[in-house]
DNA sequence: TTAAAACCTACCAATTTAGTAGTATTATAG
DNA sequence: CTATAATACTACTAAATTGGTAGGTTTTAA
C-alpha cells in the first residue's frame, strides 16, 4: 500500500516548477539538480505529466517545461492517478465503483470496505492542489506539522 | 497502491469466523472451501492474525481457528497493518508521523500531504470492525451500495 | 494407532519498482 | 551551417515483492 516514487517525484517536481517563474520553461536538469532526483528517471515520469495536461514543454536550446495550468488548478489526486494509473485500493476497482471487475461483486462482504477507502483516499488527495503545497500546506511554523 | 491479497483474504476469513458459532474451532479446509482461497496460502496468512492476538488456535482432530475476541472489537485498520506490515503510504512514515526516516524530513513540501493521507488511511479503517463488514457495512438492500 | 488438523520452511514464476544507458530529434545562437 | 543545449524515445536490468505451491513435522483425540 506505498505511493511509488515515480508519484512522490511528480509532485516535486510540479511544486518546484510552480515556485518558479510560470512564464518560463525550467530545464529538466535544474529541477533535478534542485529536488536531488535523477534527470533521467524524470525523464520517464514527465511525459506522463505533459500527456495528462498538466505541463507544456519546448524542446531545444533553452528549452524545458512549465506548468500549463495555474497551480491551485492541479489537484493531487490528478496527479497521482496519472502516475500510479488509479489510486484504488484493490484490482476491482481500477475501473471505478461503477465498474466493478470480481466475479464475487454482488456477494462480497468486504466489497463495500475499498469502496469506501477507495473514496477517502481520492477525496483527500483531490482537495489538495500544488498550490497548497507550496505554500506549506499542513505547516504551522517552523519544523512543526499540525496535521 | 494496492492492499495485497494477504489483507484482503485475512479479512474475508475474520468475517467468515464471525459468522461462524464463536465457541467452537473452525478448521481452515472449511474457511478455504467456503471463501473460495487456497488453503495453503491461507496457512501462511492466519499465524500473522494468531500472532496478532486476533485468532485462538486448536491443533490435532477437530481443531482449528475461532476469533479470540468478539468481532466489534476487532478494527480492518488493526488486521490490515498486521498483514501489510503497515499501512503507510509512502516508506519513510513506516514508524508513525513522530518518527519519520528521511533526510529531508524538515525541509519537504510533500511530507504533509503524505502524513494526511496515512491518517485519513488509518482512521478510516480504525472504525470499521469485522462485526460491520459481516453485517452488510455499506449496504442498502439486494445488490446496490450506499458508500 | 490412525487420521485430522495446525505448523513450519523452502522454493518458485511473474510482476513491479526504480532506475541506467544510449540514441534520435528539435531548436536556437553564433 | 554548425555546435550546443535541450527534450523524446526505446531498450535494458538488478532487486524486491507478490501470490502462491510443495512437502514434511507435530499435535490431538477418537
Amino acid at each position: 500500500m506505498k505511493i511509488s516514487t515515480k508519484g512522490r517525484y511528480a509532485l516535486r517536481l510540479l511544486a518546484d516548477l510552480a515556485g518558479c517563474d510560470r512564464k518560463e520553461y525550467v530545464a529538466l536538469k535544474d529541477i533535478a539538480q534542485r529536488q536531488n532526483i535523477s534527470k533521467k528517471y524524470l525523464e520517464q515520469i514527465v511525459p506522463i505529466l505533459t500527456h495528462g495536461g498538466l505541463l507544456s514543454t519546448n524542446r531545444g536550446y533553452q528549452g524545458g517545461y512549465r506548468l500549463s495550468k495555474d497551480p491551485s488548478l492541479i489537484s493531487c489526486g490528478e496527479v497521482l492517478r496519472l502516475t500510479e494509473g488509479s489510486l484504488a485500493p484493490i484490482p476491482c476497482l481500477e475501473n471505478g465503483p461503477d465498474n466493478i471487475d470480481c466475479e464475487r461483486r454482488n456477494t462480497c462482504l468486504t466489497l463495500p470496505v475499498w469502496i469506501g477507502l477507495s473514496k477517502v483516499i481520492n477525496d483527500y488527495l483531490d482537495n489538495i492542489s500544488i498550490q497548497d503545497i507550496l505554500s506549506g500546506y499542513g505547516f504551522l511554523d517552523g519544523d512543526d506539522y499540525v496535521i
